[in-house]
DNA sequence: GCAGCGCTGGAAAGCGCTTTCCCGCCACGC
DNA sequence: GCGTGGCGGGAAAGCGCTTTCCAGCGCTGC
């Protein structure tokens, strides 16, 4: 048990060569080694299973092979998705990825970054959409920007103002058209299930939509606020059942695919039929999307591409201004929503 | 930019102390330190924004603060749960996962592991099935000992014979206990999506059902294999409703709930109603399944829980023998499987 | 024929931290 | 009064690797 671990002086030595050639052989240095002892090496590596010790690796070369990548909510099909692209891409890259959770929780984010810069990551992906609470804002400004200052890249998935690379959803757009097509459909008494109201990606979703329907000439939807959860979609849609009876929506917008589907379950258990009795749309596109009943109707986003996207974009070092990529959602219209 | 990093060092030199002593005061050493000197070194480190090397830590100390999390795919409901668990017990521990994919590659298994190892991780989570190839297994038994040799833990979730700690869900017991609840519903012909024939897990849980079969007496099922995806279960179930017409099961177990979903959709296209026509059941009880319709049945398995459990193993040092966890699962019965 | 160059190999100086070892100091106890 | 022991502080030796710098050597070019 825990017999030491095979280091590159061992290796060196008993291949005679001297550690700096050794080092060479085994990573890609720009010098030259001749193929006699370049072989030597190769072969005494081989023999005594040596795994160079990243941690010294990166001490000496003063970078690390970590990515980090920050989400709230690891379960939410959302954040996987995005997961799985920016572990694709580091993958590809010989990159390693850090995996951090927030469960929402701005400092969380904050303490997770400080980490990251401890590990001297050498990017970050901030999923998840930023807070509108200054403070906090402020904060997260100030290890963002000591995690760059020490050489780090950080890209931000969603809308970000804090001077780093960003891939963008048309949020707004998106809502926007959304609130279109719904508007078309006949619908003219909308409500909103619009998550926190503190949050950049919901609002803006739920602005889109609002524009889309004072384009449509539609009277502005009732909102009712709460958690981005599935939960909170489920809270949320019984709040809007229980108020507003007399006058009540024929079309609900939850700005996000797992709040709709909080809302369907709430609204299935209260006997309202979906789309008979209420449309229902959401914003996003999960792929569990598809094994709901009816189908939900939905602004679509390539969410593993923006994974791929945004860990592209903090690990091809870039110039110095901020990059900003746009990616648009396309509304893609199912059997959850109905004419009017 | 790239303003150097602040090192102890200097920090010390500020402080007017020693680089041990700054050394001790920033990190929990047993040694005793003045208060004087210690409130001294404590301000200029906040002062200065002094954030420890990690690498340089992990170095010195010859242990990182890294946890290896290696899944199939995180977009999968089962894998991404099972890592939040992960995630959740590794932070509170003041540790930090790397989370690497396989997309159900042994070899990229291997891989990860390696690098791992490289990495010092001082433990890993290996979740998700381990395949029955021979040569795979033997690969994957060598890197595993390679690493504990170097004193990391490993655990596994799900069977396995690698004589590290596991986390074993019952399988068996599982799908056998659901064989008998289906058989006692009245069912007397049954088929199963059974996954890839050389993963155990499936393997298990097929023979758990099996034998829960022939406890009830009922006849052995019909057996279509394929990939353990959302998209396998829906091919299956193709392929299962385009033979066998004569004689159609009444109730189709899927050995995941992934591929439920998947065969729900299948018979949703081709009319068969459920459960009218066909009974369906999966196994997991993944939490997209709230969402359904109808609500599938399930084995239910606490899978955040495991994700914990596993952590909780390969943290906490424990003894050298391997330690197994059993966790039961529940039969959930839902409107997705009826009286036949 | 020799200065100068390019090229390969090795010695050694770090990278930022931990930890051992040693030293000086201050009670103590006899 | 002096030997002991305990304790807080610092010097310095690593941890395993990269990389600079230098030495040696075989060539080319005048």
């Amino acid at each position: 048990m825990s017999a030491r671990q095979v280091t590159l002086a061992e290796v060196a030595k008993q291949a005679g060569v001297s550690l700096a050639t050794a080092s060479r052989v085994l990573n890609g240095s720009t010098r030259q080694v001749s193929e006699e002892l370049s072989d030597r090496v190769l072969r005494t590596a081989e023999e005594l299973g040596y795994v160079p010790n990243a941690s010294a690796q990166a001490l000496a070369r003063n970078s690390s092979s970590l990515v980090g990548l920050v989400v709230h909510d690891i379960t939410d099909p959302y954040f996987s998705c995005i997961a799985a692209g920016v572990t694709r891409v580091a993958e590809e890259n010989g990159l390693v990825v850090v995996l951090g959770t927030t469960n929402r929780s701005p400092d969380r984010e904050v303490e997770l970054l400080s980490t990251l810069r401890a590990h001297r990551a050498r990017a970050v992906v901030l999923a998840g959409s930023r807070t509108t609470d200054r403070a906090a804002q402020a904060r997260l400004a100030a290890e963002i920007d000591a995690f760059t200052e020490q050489g780090g890249r950080v890209a931000c998935v969603s809308q970000a103002k804090l001077g780093t690379d960003t891939v963008v959803p048309g949020n707004r757009a998106g809502g926007r058209a959304l609130a279109r097509e719904l508007a078309a459909l006949g619908h003219r008494r909308f409500a909103v299930l619009g998550g926190p109201s503190d949050l950049v990606v919901a609002r803006d979703r739920l602005a889109g939509f609002k524009a889309g329907l004072a384009d449509a000439g539609v009277a502005p939807p009732v909102v009712v606020n709460g958690p981005l959860t599935r939960d909170g979609g489920y809270e949320a849609a019984l709040e809007l059942l229980a108020t507003r009876r007399q006058a009540r929506a024929t079309c609900v917008f939850a700005v996000t695919d797992v709040m709709a589907m909080g809302a369907m379950a709430a609204l299935r258990e209260r006997g309202v039929r979906v789309p008979e009795d209420m449309s229902i749309a959401g914003f996003d596109d999960i792929p569990t999307l598809r094994d709901t009943v009816p189908a939900l109707s939905t602004v679509r986003l390539p969410l593993e591409r923006m994974g791929e996207i945004a860990a592209g974009l903090v690990l091809d070092a870039g110039g110095d201004e901020a990059r900003t990529v746009r990616v648009a959602g396309e509304v893609v219209l199912r059997a959850s929503t109905a004419h009017n």
